[in-house]
DNA sequence: AAATACTTTAATACCAGATACTAAATTAGA
DNA sequence: TCTAATTTAGTATCTGGTATTAAAGTATTT
């Protein structure tokens, strides 16, 4: 791949941010490519067309919920072996994120964590009971946190499961979670 | 102007305000009655293509959204001493609860009382470092969990904050924050 | 019943913004 | 220099429309 490709990738991906309302001829003038580069581009990013994306935010905003209300689970499920060990990845985004610094909220880590945390307890339903957590150092915007989490104790239906999440080999929070399963 | 013609309209305004994103095709199909009528019935009622109509509602959305980013807090502020002590009201929704039982997710409880604790760092930016918390009893959609948070202690850009979050003079949630003070 | 007006359907040409595909031209790397 | 990746071009096709003209069908009135 050439350097001027990914820079332009990048660049386009940046210009449908800040405006997702751009049709491929636009972005083809500002980009100085042609139109069929654009679409190239696009598919290999795997960016939907348009009309696609405007579907999309429209109906998106049409349920009106904010984004911790909307996503069922924080951070995409990679690996996980019920009732032993699970592994999570969340990219921060923009919206997790203070306005001023681009330091994502604490309550989005906890609740990837947590969200793991819970799913490794095999059980119909299960609750946090207790929990202990620490973060480390502040999580920036594009920062994509993987979490482990693993089941260090179990007596009855508690479970202690403990759960690291790091940045790039560079531990960003650590918690123990006490959870109760329920029948 | 005939009965039919105008009940129909009335049918067809009901039916976009019901869902905008239905194509005249599948109004038509709906309506029993030509493509040629619905488009003549939306040229009468001077109702955009569904293009224009799924543009202003992306669009009139887009300029909320980033507004809604602004205070994504979770809960509601009724009270706030900067510095000292502070009360957020949240009433737990469906999205916020596991599909099965009605229970809600530890992590919009924790949120709500993470979003507290922060906001009563009086800085900038504030961020949490660790925390110790605990979920005393599970917590049902519709309740409104009342959090207070107070600063316990404080050295130099440390602040200690403890929140007590309670539905119906029951404690559901304790919590103890350290945060730090940015500047 | 016939003439007139209103309503509905049909048919055609055209547009934007794409997809899907083929092929040629350009550029970069070995 | 030769090859492979990248970019551009061109064409056919799609959706969901607009715009226009024309032809039916249905009331309504005279």
């Amino acid at each position: 791949m050439s350097p001027g490709k990914s820079k332009r990738q990048e660049l386009l991906c940046r210009y449908l941010e800040e405006n997702p309302f751009l049709t491929d001829n636009e972005l083809a003038h500002m980009l100085g490519v042609s139109i069929q580069t654009v679409r190239l581009d696009r598919w290999g990013l795997s960016i939907p067309e348009l009309r696609k994306r405007l579907r999309e935010v429209a109906k998106g905003s049409y349920g009106q919920v904010s984004a911790l209300q909307k996503e069922e689970w924080i951070g995409d499920l990679v690996d996980l072996e019920p009732g032993s060990q699970g592994v999570s990845i969340l990219e921060v985004s923009e919206e997790m994120t203070l306005n001023s610094t681009k330091v994502a909220r604490g309550h989005y880590i906890f609740a990837q964590a947590n969200c793991l945390a819970v799913s490794l307890v095999n059980t119909k339903v299960a609750l946090t009971g207790t929990a202990k957590i620490s973060f480390k150092r502040p999580v920036y915007c594009g920062e994509k946190v993987i979490a482990r989490a693993f089941i260090s104790r179990k007596k009855d239906n508690k479970f202690i499961v403990r759960v690291t999440s790091k940045v790039q080999d560079e531990t960003i929070f650590q918690g123990k979670f006490l959870i109760f399963a329920i029948a």
